[in-house]
RNA sequence: GUGCGAUUAGUUCAGUUGGUAGAGCACCAGAUUGUGGUUCUGGGUGUCGUGGGUUCGAGCCCCACAUCGCACC
């Protein structure tokens, strides 16, 4: 696996660049959707494909290795072909699931013990079984498993937590050389960047982190409780820690104006629920801003759902019509927004690219970032 | 026709010895950041079937009527 910076931008840190995979080439920025336990939830794989132009998708290690198991996926013989996906796949290791889900956890030098969050079950992740359990899955991008440490941890707790997860990290580098892809075809991992909010604790984990890293590195553990203005800084301290050589991904993140700070601050990958979960639930993201299709105003709105989207729903279907749906309780509605913001989040890092590419991304971005946080 | 029961928010219902009304769902808003197809937060939207009566005061007690349900002629 390869990244290739194409173009750097001259007023910020923003960046263009391709991370080539055995599934295909990724443009970066790029924006990642969730397919947690195999399957972006309402959103077909064809549309994934040519509606939305998801270039890689995410599949999750917690979920998968509880509700589909290895003897599975081993037989299915890896979760591309299970799920019917051909271009590049990442997994998240379960780290952050085990942080978000699991009712009890115990976090032990040897690994992470936590109870199932489906029927109590007893699991231990260490770093070594994950790396075979991401093996077997066969994702392209496997992450390392790492503690998520909680956004509003105090120092004591955050140092403590870090020593865990460099600790965790040698090991997984170590037992990842020792095994080979099942499948055939190059799969690499991205090392976890910790830390909290603290500076100090922020470098020494990159500078950590760094020495494991082939093509990338992900930065964790923002957006998990501190402020937005605190993630930016931790954003702008690493940016110049982190070579330009290596992708980075920062994790979990976000809405669409945290998607172009992000890339404002050196990011080139993201990953999020709130283009599908927040779009079951009724929320439509557009270059216009927000709207809240359950809205009474919507009611008698028979416009097309986004005159500006790129998507097939958006000039299917009127705004009246996904309300209606929405508060029929049709499942179809879910599907609908889910196709909308994913095109959207997709469409926006595409423009960002292109921003950066013909050089005026900067003035671009802050425009663009007061338009998209409207409420409409 | 007679007897009994019911009638309170959009809906299903609660409402104490009489002190101008509450809950669930629905509805109206807001939140949601490495997905449990969720979850959380806030909002009561009312001619208490109608008309009289008793009372300082009636959703509650009394009378009549209306509507619905059940039972019996």
């Amino acid at each position: 696996m390869k990244f290739t910076l194409e173009k750097k931008d001259a007023r910020s840190g923003a960046r263009c660049g391709v991370l080539e995979t055995a599934h295909g080439n990724i443009h970066t920025p790029i924006f990642m959707p969730v397919g947690t336990v195999g399957s972006v939830k309402g959103v077909y794989h064809c549309h994934l494909k040519e509606d939305i132009g998801a270039e890689i998708i995410l599949g999750n290690t917690y979920h998968l290795y509880l509700r589909l198991g290895l003897d599975i996926l081993r037989a299915a013989g890896g979760l591309h072909k299970f799920e019917s996906w051909d271009r590049p796949i990442l997994t998240d290791s379960g780290g952050f699931q085990v942080f978000s889900l699991s009712p009890i956890r115990k976090l032990t030098p040897e690994g992470c013990i936590f109870r199932s969050h489906i029927d109590g079950s007893r699991h231990i992740f260490t770093p070594e079984n994950n790396v075979d359990t991401q093996r077997i899955i066969g994702a392209d991008i496997m992450m390392a498993l790492d503690e998520c440490c909680p956004g509003d941890a105090t120092h004591d707790y955050a140092r403590k937590s870090l020593d865990l997860t460099k600790s965790w990290l040698e090991r997984y580098a170590a037992h990842f050389a020792q095994t080979e892809p099942l499948y055939g075809y190059e799969q690499s991992f991205f090392p976890i960047i910790q830390g909290c909010v603290y500076p100090d604790l922020r470098v020494e984990a990159a500078e950590h982190a760094l020495e494991y890293a082939s093509a990338g590195i992900a930065i964790g553990g923002l957006a998990v409780g501190e402020p937005t203005e605190k993630m930016y800084e931790m954003l702008e301290l690493l940016n110049p820690v982190i070579p330009q050589d290596k992708a980075r991904y920062l994790m979990g993140v976000g809405t669409p104006a945290n998607l172009l700070e992000g890339i404002a601050r050196g990011v080139d990958m993201f990953d999020c629920v709130m283009p599908t979960r927040n779009g079951r639930n009724g929320m439509l993201f557009t270059w216009n801003g927000i709207m809240n299709m359950r809205n009474a105003k919507w009611e008698n709105d028979f416009s097309e759902l986004d005159p500006c989207g790129t998507s097939f729903v958006d000039h299917a279907y009127s705004k009246a019509y996904l309300r209606h749906l929405f508060i029929a309780g049709e499942l179809f509605a879910g599907m609908i927004a889910s196709e909308h913001n994913l095109a959207f989040y997709l469409d926006v890092v595409r423009q960002a690219r292109k921003h950066i590419m013909e050089g005026d991304f900067a003035q671009w971005k802050d425009e663009t970032v007061k338009r998209i946080t409207a409420r409409l």
